[in-house]
DNA sequence: GTCTATAAATAGATAGAC
DNA sequence: GTCTATCTATTTATAGAC
C-alpha cells in the first residue's frame, strides 16, 4: 500500500505548518523551502515527496484557509437564522478562521496585494460561493424589508480588510506605541468583531444617511 | 561636482518609477534587480550608482509614500475646517494620495503582512504623526460636543485597510466577476470614498447604536 | 554616467543510497 | 520515508573599461 501511515502524515503536517508560517512571514516569493524542511525537522527532498512543487505546497494552504471560510459561511447562510443575526454571524466566522490560522490574515493580505497571482480555479470558486452566499443573506433581509441593498464586494471588503488588518498588525502596534503613536495599543478580537458587526449592521439598516 | 545634472537625475527616477512598479508586483524578497534595471531601459550597475542597495532603494519609495500622506494629513488637521470635514478630507487625502501612486496599495497591503519588517524609524515616525493628527482631530469633535471618543488605530484601520483593499483588487475584482462572483464588477473610487466618508462620520457621531 | 563581465551566494529541484 | 550530495538556474552586488 502506498498510502502514509501514521508516522508520514505527521511529517506531511509538519511541512504544512512550517510552510504556512514560512509563507506568512516572507510571502510566497521570499519563502524559503530549505528553511521550512528545517523549521519542520526535515530535510528539503522530503517536501518534494510530499508535494509536487513550491507551488502545489503554497495551493494547498491557500486552498485550506478559503475552503474553511467557504464551509462556515455557506452554513450560516443556509441556516434557519434571522438576516441580522446570520450577519454577526458571517462577521465572526471570518473571524475566528482566521484566528485559528495565525498565517491566514498575513497570507490574505499578500494574495490581494499580486492582484490574486497565485490564485487557481478552485480558489476562485471559493471566493464566488462565498460572496454568494453573502449575497444571498443580504437579499434574505431587503425580501424581509429589514435590509437596504448594498454593493456585496463593498460589504465585504468594508468587513474583511479591516479584520485582515487588525490580526495582522499585532506585532507592528505594538512597535508604534512604542514608537509614540496614540492608541495603537492593545485592542482584543472581541472588540474588533463586536465593532465590525455594528458597522456591518448599520449599513444594512440604512443607519448611516 | 558631483550633484547630478538633468540627464542623471531623469533615470534615477526611473529607476525608482521601475522599482515601485516591481516590488508592488512581487513584493521586496521577490522584485528582481535586473528587471528593474531594464524597465528602467538601464543596467543593473546603474542601480548600484544611484542607491546603495536593494533594501536603501526600497526605503525611499516607502518613505515617498508614508511622507505624502503625513503631510496631506497634518495640513488638514492643521487647517480651521470644521472636525467633520476634515475627517471628509482625511479619508480623501490618503485616497488621493494612493490613488496617484498606483504601487501604494499593494506595498501598504505587503507592509502590513511583515508586521512592518522594512519600516525603519523614519517610517514609524510618519505613522506616528499620522495617527497624532487623527486623534487632534477626533479630540477637537469631542471637544465641540459633535463626536463620540473612538480609538484611532481601530477607526484607521476601518478606514484604510477598505481603500487600499479595493485599489488593490481592481484587477482581481474583474477576474472573480469573470468566475461568476456577483457584484464584484467595477465600482468607481468616488463611490468608495463618499462610502467610507460616511460610515467615518457615523461611526464619530455615535449614528450605529 | 553608463556599460560588460563576473564574482559570490542562494535557492528550487532531483538522483540515488539506505 | 528519510537522508546526503549535487545539479542548475537565479540573483545581489562589484570590478573595471569607456
Amino acid at each position: 500500500m502506498s498510502r502514509p501511515r501514521a508516522a508520514d502524515s505527521a511529517s506531511r503536517a509538519r511541512i504544512l505548518r512550517a510552510a504556512a508560517a514560512e509563507f506568512a512571514a516572507r510571502g510566497y516569493a521570499g519563502a524559503n523551502v530549505d528553511r521550512i524542511a528545517r523549521t519542520a525537522r526535515l530535510n528539503k527532498a522530503m517536501i518534494y515527496y510530499h508535494f509536487t512543487s513550491k507551488a502545489a505546497l503554497y495551493h494547498e494552504i491557500l486552498n485550506d484557509m478559503f475552503g474553511a471560510v467557504r464551509r462556515q459561511v455557506v452554513e450560516i447562510a443556509q441556516s434557519p437564522l434571522n438576516p441580522q443575526e446570520k450577519v454577526r454571524r458571517y462577521v465572526a466566522a471570518i473571524a475566528g478562521e482566521a484566528e485559528a490560522r495565525p498565517h491566514f490574515p498575513p497570507i490574505w493580505l499578500r494574495e490581494i496585494a499580486e492582484g490574486g497571482e497565485h490564485i487557481d480555479k478552485a480558489t476562485v470558486g471559493y471566493v464566488r460561493d462565498v460572496l454568494g452566499a453573502l449575497s444571498s443573506i443580504i437579499d434574505e433581509g431587503v425580501r424581509a424589508a429589514r435590509f437596504h441593498r448594498v454593493n456585496p464586494m463593498v460589504f465585504q471588503g468594508g468587513i474583511i480588510a479591516p479584520l485582515m488588518f487588525f490580526f495582522a498588525t499585532t506585532g507592528l502596534r505594538r512597535r508604534l506605541a512604542r514608537g509614540g503613536a496614540t492608541g495603537a495599543a492593545d485592542i482584543s478580537t472581541g472588540e474588533v468583531v463586536a465593532h465590525l458587526q455594528q458597522l456591518a449592521l448599520a449599513q444594512l439598516e440604512g443607519k448611516l444617511t
